[in-house]
DNA sequence: GATGAATGAGAGTTCATTCAT
DNA sequence: CATGAATGAACTCTCATTCAT
């Protein structure tokens, strides 16, 4: 692939996150490639569908929050960990209404190339970690934790969402979470 | 209202349901009029605007819950009426992708019109009287409660939700919102 | 036909040509109706086409105009009746866009039972008779009256009309009228 | 722009003037798509509404308009420059329906974007050129002018217009506006 | 005769996708 | 490889007209 294609893909995948982030995922694919600076028949070359599009994006967002979970696994402080990451998970998907909804249909998606394995595995890390050293109730696993976790995102797009109403939230369900 | 003009508004809200349950909110009139067995135009005269449809059904569904609500206040047992009617909400949530989307819409407007006001205060009266027998944390409110409610209505939408996985959602979210 | 049934025809046609009038001819036939007070079915039932509709508003406007024209040949100063006439129907253009247009279409039609008609024949008398007593130049006919006439009741629907400029336009083309 | 886009856009321009010329402006923008031979999608490309279409082929002859005029000005006869021009538009006028209807309204528009204003100036320029070498009386405007130009354009558009009525009608017009 | 609910063709407009430049 | 003009199906919505009540 050529430098300037390349440089393309980025600017597109840019483009994409703030223009769907900000208007959902049915904004127009033009809107994206006007932003990214780019002709629609680039965007279009790059990837093949605007669902390849879309796709993209969550996949991206996905290996952020996966490289993410790495350092807190290297970190100390097993119990809180898996918290520390829940709670920043949530923080970001407030106002991204496209990227979570994707990635609730991502998440269903169990073909093993998908790059969301990678995100679960790191949660099941963080979560086996955590119960082994108390911080998360035993009779819980992924599922049930992936199902939190994207519901709560889901709550953070409401309306009147703000930090106090998320900070409360996050302590009813951690309060769950936690043995007895 | 002639008696045709009634079957065929109550054929529309019933196909609209179905189509919109189960393709979103994008799905065309067009095919809820042709799931109704009527024309595109009865469609849009009982309902002048795509966006007066959606509205239409969730606040049909939004009096349903309401009126399940009544039963359960009336009832005895006021600590766990509050949990009956929030499992009940999460089980008819799953594999109705619109209208809980538009629930979330619909939620955040506080018009005194709104039917959905009938919803809220009936979840407030089942709240506060929980509380007050000692049922549920007293550091919460309404807003949380809505929050978490429809956060976990969302997780039901999830692909691999079944009757086993919603149990033991439930539980993590019950436990949270208990007093400790 | 049976008494409400009149009275009905005359509501329409009242109504009607107050909509056209207010909106243009592509107003709707329902909100004739519903200002008539009476169902779209009647209306149809009265005028079995739009088309019949306006035309009959036509011809109520033309028949009125006749009328008038009755009693300017009947008094005296034929040289002036003319003018009064011209004028008159000048004055009743504005605001009227949709009855000024039909007029120019319905008055190009030569059927002997159109009801325009009797309107143009009254155009001829006053003309004839203003000529034969000097008050209008004699190397013209029924025809360019018409034409300007028309084209005047044009200009009174333009956007900057009012008394004073319909005065001094008047003054033009009635000196272009009068002998020289 | 590209050679293609600009042959289409002339194309659809030409299309539409043909179209809106013979059925008025209520004509669908779909046949004017049919007999450019272009996409109907083409068409909303370069013309983003109909109202902008139907404004730019008014703009196109208004510019033509104005280029005419500033050859009558260049040349001498100032007396009767202002007469060929009132002439020479009446006579397009006859068939082109839609657009003198549309340069009636344009004509409102005070905006100063507006192009009309190229051809307003110009008959200012006739007129008070004219006016100046006592070729049109001294009492009258541009609003009178305006107003009785398009009101002998609107009576050009008769169904029994032709040339000898067009001449015989110019002549009671032009009687009008000299000086007596 | 009156009513108004039902109809469906057709309007303007948008947008993912293709392909000539 | 990049471009952006062209495409046309699909969508929401309107309205003259019909016909069961």
């Amino acid at each position: 692939m050529r430098a300037d294609a390349r440089r393309n893909r980025a600017r597109i995948l840019a483009a994409a996150e703030e223009v769907f982030t900000a208007k959902g995922s049915g904004a127009s694919t033009e809107e994206v490639a006007r932003l990214a600076g780019v002709g629609i028949g680039t965007v279009f070359r790059h990837f093949p569908t605007k669902e390849d599009l879309l796709k993209a994006i969550v996949t991206a967002s996905v290996l952020r929050l996966a490289e993410q979970t790495q350092t807190l696994l290297a970190e100390g402080e097993p119990q809180e960990a898996f918290f520390a990451f829940f709670a920043g998970m949530v923080e970001q998907a407030a106002g991204k209404k496209a990227i979570v909804d994707l990635l609730g249909d991502a998440a269903a998606d169990l073909d093993s190339a998908n790059p969301v394995n990678a995100w679960r595995q790191a949660i099941e890390a963080l979560l086996s970690r955590a119960q082994r050293f108390g911080g998360v109730r035993d009779d819980i696993g992924p599922p049930e934790v992936l199902a939190v976790l994207l519901g709560t995102c889901q709550a953070a797009l409401s309306v009147g969402w703000d930090d106090a109403l998320q900070e409360r939230v996050l302590t009813i369900v951690f309060d769950g979470l936690r043995p007895r």
